[in-house]
RNA sequence: CGGGGUGUAGCGUAGCCCGGUCAUCGCGUCUGCUUUGGGAGCAGAAGGUCGCAAGUUCGAAUCUUGCCACCCCGACCA
């Protein structure tokens, strides 16, 4: 039993953040609502950056920075974009600060008040449309496929560690296209780039939709989304990929020439996921003994912990078992060899808790008969192996383990999602939590009300849902598909 | 910004109503010995502006006032 982690089934809130904080993972920052991205769990966020990196150069993207600061004019360029963000954003009035006369440490020199504030970005549109306005004058410059690794800052009232935080980290993508038709492919291609890693390399199952008008990016023309359920039955944004058609181009006046010679406004697409994505991981897998790492994000793969008595017999056992990490090396995981001056229980409950996917036990008593103990976290099963072969064996493990969390995430949303046809049935099945398959009639108005009502709101419209007639959950209005409902984070 | 609550060692806390050997206990840390196949045992040690300021009092962690910070609920949240 990990010590001091509350049980996920009585209270899930406090279980999140005690194992966040117990799996060394992050915790919060003296600046109210900031976390601290301690280094086990900085590693995690690398391993997942790593990998969307190289999907997005493989499909053409660079990596380019802008500047953090943001003039507040441009910020309201784009009038349903300052609305979106407007509420949120933190602002700097002052570039100095002075000796306070009176004794009172430092404060800020009225003298130095800037004469336009600055923004703090809460994302980058109108920093990069304003230089794609410089960049762009022909069809010759198009595409441009732009990434970029930042921080933003959005002064959320309340905040969550990893899923809302006052600063995040995140990659933001912005293209401009010369066609509306490219523009909309690069939007739903980028869609199933972060469908992929969330279920190949995370082992989320997302389910891939468009967002309603409600809950449309500001500026946007449409929006797309991942969606994710945790294992408390509310569903997580794990990322969005927004068609903004020509709006920014309109609000920032970038045109290019065609080959025909005409001007047009250019075509937008804008997309990112955020350091939210390692609540989803967290919050997908684990159970009360800590965290659950799907081996590909796993900054430790497997952790040899080796029993002793004394020096001799650890030499002993290093000797027997280099071999063995050797060739894990060799196959490209990364292993721990753990000689810590701890107890051996005190580190199986300390690694189960940090999710290391595989546990190699080593002590003569198994190896004077040439075995060796290893343990899987994802199932707390564990058996005795032959050395001879361990590493090919382990190796296999690893890709076994990639699977079968995934397989048991997506086992868990499949019993979680349900088809509603009543009200009655859409409030008892709510209360359970998870995806309401349910139809609605395509209004705002309904879905504000849905939402006042039960806290629920749209979390998609699915890509691959199939028409079918039915009346909305509410107002019983004619409806020609489901959507999914359900209550979020 | 409304409603409620809390500030005591690195972390978690007792004490506060009823002012006076009350600064308590647990975890963690350090030292030593014994241990080491599921978060070790014993012995010892270090560690505190009791959120800040003023007031009442012979005497304040405790009472009063002001301030600050944080947490929860709501509002807010692409």
């Amino acid at each position: 039993m990990a010590k001091g982690l509350p049980l996920r089934s009585e209270n899930y809130s406090e279980w999140y953040n005690e194992l966040v904080k117990n799996a060394d993972l992050a915790e919060n920052s003296d600046v109210r609502g900031c976390m601290i991205i301690k280094p086990y769990g900085y590693a995690i966020w690398e391993k997942m950056q790593r990998a969307l990196d190289d999907m997005f150069k493989e499909t053409g993207h660079s990596n380019a920075y802008f500047p953090l600061f943001i003039p507040k004019s441009y910020l309201s360029k784009e009038a349903s974009h300052v609305d979106g963000f407007a509420k949120e954003c933190a602002v700097i009035t002052h570039y100095r600060l002075k000796n306070d006369e009176n004794g009172n440490g430092v404060v800020v020199d009225p003298e130095a008040k800037l004469e336009e504030e600055l923004i703090v970005r809460p994302t980058s549109e109108t920093a990069i449309w304003s230089s794609y306005k410089k960049w762009i004058q022909s069809y010759r410059d198009l595409p441009i496929l732009l990434n970029q690794w930042a921080n933003v800052v959005r002064w959320e009232m309340r905040t969550r560690i990893f899923l809302r935080t006052s600063e995040f980290l995140w990659q933001e993508g912005h293209t401009a296209h010369a066609t509306k038709k490219e523009a909309v492919e690069e939007t739903s291609m980028i869609l199933d780039i972060y469908g992929k890693f969330a279920e190949e390399w995370m082992a989320v199952p997302v389910v891939k939709g468009r967002k309603t008008a409600n809950e449309r990016f500001a500026g946007a023309k449409d929006t797309l989304c991942i969606e994710a359920l945790m294992q408390d039955g509310k569903a997580l944004q794990a990322g969005t990929s927004h068609f903004l058609g020509q709006n920014f181009a309109k609000a920032f006046d970038v045109k290019f020439q065609t080959k025909e010679g005409k001007l047009e406004h250019v075509w937008g697409t804008s997309w990112g996921v955020s350091t939210r994505l390692m609540g989803a991981l967290i919050m997908a897998h684990s159970d009360d003994q800590g965290l659950v790492l799907p081996p590909k994000l796993a900054p430790i793969q497997v952790v040899i912990i080796p029993i002793y008595k004394n020096d001799e017999q650890l030499d002993q056992i290093t000797e027997l078992i280099q071999p063995m990490i050797n060739e894990l090396k060799a196959n490209g995981v990364s292993v721990k060899f753990d000689i810590s001056d701890q107890r051996p229980g005190w580190k199986f409950a300390e690694y189960e808790l940090k999710g290391v996917p595989v546990r190699v036990a080593v002590g003569m008593r198994d190896l004077e008969k040439g075995l060796i103990e290893v343990a899987r976290r994802d199932n707390l099963s564990k058996e005795q192996k032959p050395l001879e072969g361990a590493s090919a064996y382990i190796t296999v493990l690893l890709d076994e383990i990639q699977v079968a969390i995934y397989a048991k995430a997506l086992n868990f949303r499949t019993e979680s999602t349900h088809e509603v046809d009543t009200w009655e049935e859409f409030q008892t099945k709510l209360e359970q939590g998870g995806f309401l398959s349910a139809h609605w009639d395509g209004t705002s108005e309904t879905e504000d009300k849905i939402k006042e009502l039960t806290k629920a709101t749209i979390r998609c419209i699915p890509l691959d849902a199939e028409k079918e007639e039915g009346k909305c959950i509410l107002t019983g209005n004619p409806s020609s598909k489901r959507v999914l409902f359900a209550k979020a984070y």
